[in-house]
DNA sequence: TTGTAAGCGTTATCAT
DNA sequence: ATGATAACGCTTACAA
């Protein structure tokens, strides 16, 4: 016996003229506070409440609730690449912090931050991309007015936010320091290959390793592998293909390594065998080919993120916002190794 | 030389003072209804508006627009395998369809919508797991209430919501057929198997074109694949190991096309030459090992869901929530041609 | 052309 | 133990 279908959403007004109280009393059983020391409901009056709210299949307006109380929430994961591995596994991970608390994560992917922020209101942000010319002063104004953010960035100084800061240089210099050990030849796979070296990236760390050991730069080993899977995947077929082609790769991001391990195999080629393959990032320690990847990378890096946005979420300002940083270690399985 | 960071968040009534206005106008035209036939706002003093704006940072904060207008300006995305190629694909679908408009997309990733919905109040859902008991009911009572909502579900009636069906069962009896066209065995990865069928499912239809030729069902041909990557990956690997195993594999869902993919690799087969490798959904043409995936499906299906949600936030109601159906058709590619 | 003011659904401070 | 009520930031008739 369905009743006939409420034309307007219930509202806590709905929900306290149902059982007979005030809109105050709802909101105070609703919201868990009935049994706060100034505020006391009854256990029979609480039922009746929960019941009616239960019959309307009522639930509190966030939006509503955020005007008064200036919390929504919510989580909010600012991605610029959803798809990379890297991106998914984070979301996973939040998404287990998350559990059991009143926190919903919401993925916004490559999207922009800088207006959502504000109108969305989310009670912790997490932005990946934070480099475009004036975002370290927004990012200051938008902590200074209570946002909490937390922003993964390798130059970035906290400033009333969090940084994630990784040991992306030296992690990578090890990583190019463990391959040259294996192989003789190591070729590069990065998004913009090694033209116009950002002192400090990854790709530097790849030439800086192969300098300290008095190896040659190729840069026809080192091809501009694009800001996709697809292109990143061209770009390592071509090198594969090449009579010359170096004897490992490194992709400097999760991403191009899932593409390099199917250009490898595309060509029949056995990771860890005939190619040497290892990735940035440490997102998978198993591929979707079942092997697995070298990889360098921190530890429990997404478990932590996942808490710290949730401790922040909460309102833990008990350790002011600082700097996180994460020791990288490489990872050493199949893909280098072999079968 | 930037001034004091402003220890609040600015408001519509910050603007206003600075602007030496009435927070009507700044609203009228922050709004865009500055020229609006009954409200029409000077020139000068729009400008000097927008400045303030501008100067202050402000953005309108989406819970107060909410509260008043009942539109957050969000389109919700509740998916309940984000890393499945096919919800990759959703997402990047509606996110062109949303460039330009002022909605933005959200993903909630494997949550229950259910409290979601009345809680973010999102312009329009998509929904793509409505199969627990109360589904149909609550559907009914939300889009009752003015919830705009969009279900992809193979039984679910239309009911004041759109649903999204897709001709699965033909779908797949017809990619049954065309492999069986090709190969003379042909086994099957879906997540639960061949145990209880469900009539009219994906696993149903291979059965039924298999025993319309008067093929026999090998159960040992259709191991359960599981609900993530990594276990349709072990399944696959265990499968084509066998001695006796298929020619060719017809996989029900996108992700497990990629492990069935992956694990061909690792056991050095080539995919369209020394086994044939077919997939569900039709999400991805090329896969990350560079050749075409053959497969089933809708086209331009993700961009015809994006339509429909933009369309429908922006409260089209001129055509009335109804079925969608998307008619199935096979695309042979590589993985089962060669080459 | 612009301002006044009511009201959206909540929460929280006070009374009672 | 419960109820009035102001306030949150914003939009929108309506008045000026």
């Amino acid at each position: 016996m369905a009743q006939a279908a409420s034309p307007r959403r219930p509202t806590i007004r709905m929900v306290a003229e149902r059982a007979g109280v005030s809109v105050a009393t709802v909101s105070y059983v609703l919201s868990g506070r009935s049994s706060s020391p100034t505020t006391r409901v009854g256990d029979e009056t609480a039922a009746r409440v929960r019941d009616a709210a239960e019959a309307l299949g009522y639930v509190p307006s966030s939006a509503a609730r955020a005007v008064r109380t200036g919390r929504t929430g919510t989580v909010l994961l600012s991605l610029t690449m959803l798809s990379d591995p890297w991106s998914l596994a984070l979301v996973e991970a939040v998404r287990r912090a998350t559990r059991g608390t009143d926190l919903t994560p919401l993925v916004a992917a490559d999207a922009d931050w800088r207006p959502l922020v504000r109108s969305l209101q989310p009670d912790v942000v997490f932005i990946d991309d934070a480099d475009r010319p004036g975002d370290a002063a927004l990012l200051r104004t938008l902590a200074a007015s209570g946002d909490r953010l937390v922003v993964m960035d390798p130059d970035l100084a906290p400033d009333g936010f969090d940084v994630i800061r990784n040991d992306d240089h030296a992690g990578c210099r090890l990583l190019a320091e463990t391959l040259l050990d294996r192989y003789e030849t190591v070729g590069l796979l990065s998004p913009n290959g090694i033209a116009r070296l950002r002192p400090g990236g990854r790709p530097a760390a790849y030439v800086e390793a192969l300098k300290a050991r008095g190896l040659p730069v190729r840069p026809e080993w080192c091809p501009a592998a694009g800001d996709d899977e697809s292109s990143a995947f061209r770009a390592a077929l071509e090198l594969l293909r090449r009579a010359d082609r170096p004897q490992a790769l490194m992709a400097t991001s999760e991403y191009i390594g899932q593409a390099a391990l199917g250009a490898a195999g595309a060509l029949g080629l056995r990771p860890g065998t005939d190619i040497g393959i290892a990735s940035v990032g440490n997102a998978f320690a198993t591929t979707s080919r079942g092997l697995g990847m070298t990889s360098v990378g921190p530890e429990r890096f997404f478990e932590a993120v996942a808490e710290l946005l949730v401790s922040r979420a909460a309102g833990d300002d008990g350790t002011p916002p600082g700097e996180h940083f994460f020791e990288w270690q490489v990872f050493e399985r199949e893909s280098t190794l072999g079968a």
